[in-house]
DNA sequence: ATGAAATGCGTTATCGATAACATTAAACTA
DNA sequence: TAGTTTAATGTTATCGATAACGCATTTCAT
């Protein structure tokens, strides 16, 4: 492979040269840089990353570490991150936690190895308290999405998980359901606590008892069964007129649990739940969601890491960015007489 | 950051020793192992994976350039390309070219720059071969996914396209339809071809005249606006009875634009496509569809590559590697009198 | 015309690791 | 016991770039 010396030699200069015509630094002849700038062309150099990074201690390279791409909204969230990395020049790497603390440990470790200059990460729950500590120890900038982690300060992008639960559990109410039952994903993770909350406080603000037995929690998928998910429907009665999933991935869960048991969404029963589907928003039975801006949270959140890396020295306070969900309402929930 | 001086300095050994308990090599005795191990515990090392890029000459990274992996193909694709690198020790930069290709064109730039082990990749099209040149001249191994460029001779992952295709065929054929219109991706694309060639072959072998009108070519996608595709529809006559979408992308596109003309399916029109939706499969209309073993194209792709790195010296042959698709026969499809 | 400032370029050290060779000390052999 | 292995560790060079400093030449001002 070519290197700067190799330039060097061809062009009679030294590598120093070569380096100020590649990064136009210092002090050059333009008849010097001509003639560096054609060898290069001839010898078709490409700078290497590595050892530059080597020297000036910086990878230009970011990490994000999602839980699953395979959910529409880390999808669409990625491609956010993405679009933002690559317009100040950064590469990403990545990885999947599949909501999961040991895998997410092993990518700290990769991360700390490979001495990325930041990262963006959906943290598993709460307990990834532990593996934030250890960016922070080493001085690591990251940036949290959708997840807050108790005890961690950071720059964080969130959903407005409660109002839009609230606002989901209005539709629904204004509707005439008062048998709601909530999907949710671990109360290990803050967005689900939120929305929990948002659910409690609207049950209370309209009177309704809160029964335990009809929220289901699980995680926010992937899902390898459906088991426990039936079980729990067989529990239920008097049987909920609506449901409330917390993300997509449990809305379609549900679904198929639904369907399963022969009931039809609206006829039968009522679907709501967060987060749009992307190009499937509009495949019956067009569920209402709040669709959280899913992509803004992967634009703005490495917007907000690149500058935390940027500005290093004057660091200024924490930021939050907190992003409203809209509701968007289809026909999956049914007027009730 | 602690180096490897510093674990050095601190057990008063060399930085060499430390490199030997680190990577296993060599000879060292236990206690100085122990004392040494015990150091790296304390000023909690890790190592840096950069220098040590720099010197053994490879970055143990791979890069995954895709076109979108908001198409659910490769957004299952790439769980299967993680999962191979991982376990293999690798990590995972990634980028999408939206099959474009001066985007392309900068990612093979990045590429080159970081010095990336490998690369898995699924070409733009046919003019990809350009970029394609730039990874042999510099002796990059790749492997292709899912298309082919002509003068390129690499490893392969691919799906069985015409095959496939023919399946589909077969299917509406069977159930009476004659009229069948093709909306596909590129001709520049390898698998648009097959796919276009499987069609007309069904065509043919059922006596059906092809006609020009019946076939709309486009991009795989992603899309902006529909215009293009329903200034085609209303100049088909007569009106298809049934339509063969290239990828699930196209048949999305398809669907939203029948619904705006009024057109139910299965009711009035026909529709099937290639590649499953994931975890929205049953949704309604519950799309007949030839499924693409997504995961399989990026864990085998992966493997192929990782196989090249590592037999670099004994490189044997090309390896393709034919994937079947499985046409899953769902609702989508009217039984015509 | 002469000292000061500016320009153009080179030298050396460095980033953090590992390979290859060198050296010392211990263990073994005859 | 002297000589030879072998085990354990250290030294030096290197990967490919850049920073910091140094040294000639020009250019400029007075």
């Amino acid at each position: 492979m070519v290197t700067i010396y190799d330039i060097a030699n061809k062009a009679n200069v030294s590598a120093m040269t070569v380096s100020r015509v590649i990064n136009n630094t210092g002090r050059v002849s333009d008849k010097t840089r001509a003639k560096v700038k054609k060898v290069m062309q001839e010898l078709n150099y490409v700078p290497n990353q590595m050892a530059r990074s080597l020297v000036l201690q910086q990878s230009k390279t970011l990490f994000l570490l999602i839980t699953d791409i395979t959910n529409p909204f880390y999808t669409t969230l990625s491609r956010g991150a993405e679009d933002a990395a690559r317009k100040h020049g950064y590469n990403l790497l990545f990885g999947n936690s599949d909501e999961n603390l040991s895998k997410e440990s092993e990518y700290i470790n990769t991360i700390l190895s490979t001495r990325v200059d930041g990262v963006l990460l959906a943290p598993a729950g709460d307990p990834s308290a532990a593996h934030l500590e250890r960016l922070l120890e080493r001085n690591v900038p990251f940036v949290l999405i959708d997840r807050e982690v108790p005890g961690i300060q950071s720059d964080i992008v969130q959903g407005d998980s409660k109002e839009a639960s609230k606002k989901l559990m209005e539709h629904l109410l204004s509707y005439g359901h008062r048998n709601i039952a909530l999907v949710n994903g671990s109360s290990s993770i803050s967005s689900a606590r939120d929305r929990l909350q948002g659910y409690n406080e609207m049950l209370k603000l309209h009177d309704l008892s809160a029964n335990e037995r009809y929220i289901f929690e699980t995680s926010f998928g992937p899902f390898k069964d459906q088991s426990g998910l039936m079980a729990w429907l067989d529990q239920l009665h008097p049987f909920p007129t609506a449901f409330l999933a917390g993300n997509n991935v449990l809305a379609m869960e549900l679904l198929h649990a639904l369907r399963s048991r022969g009931l039809q969404v609206p006829e039968d029963v009522s679907v709501v739940c967060f987060d749009d589907f992307g190009m499937y928003s509009d495949l019956d039975p067009f569920i209402t969601v709040a669709a959280q801006q899913a992509y803004q949270f992967g634009y703005l959140g490495m917007q907000l890491l690149i500058e935390r890396i940027t500005d290093r020295e004057e660091a200024g306070p924490q930021k939050k960015i907190i992003l409203p969900a809209e509701i968007i309402v289809r026909r999956s929930v049914k007027k009730l007489a």
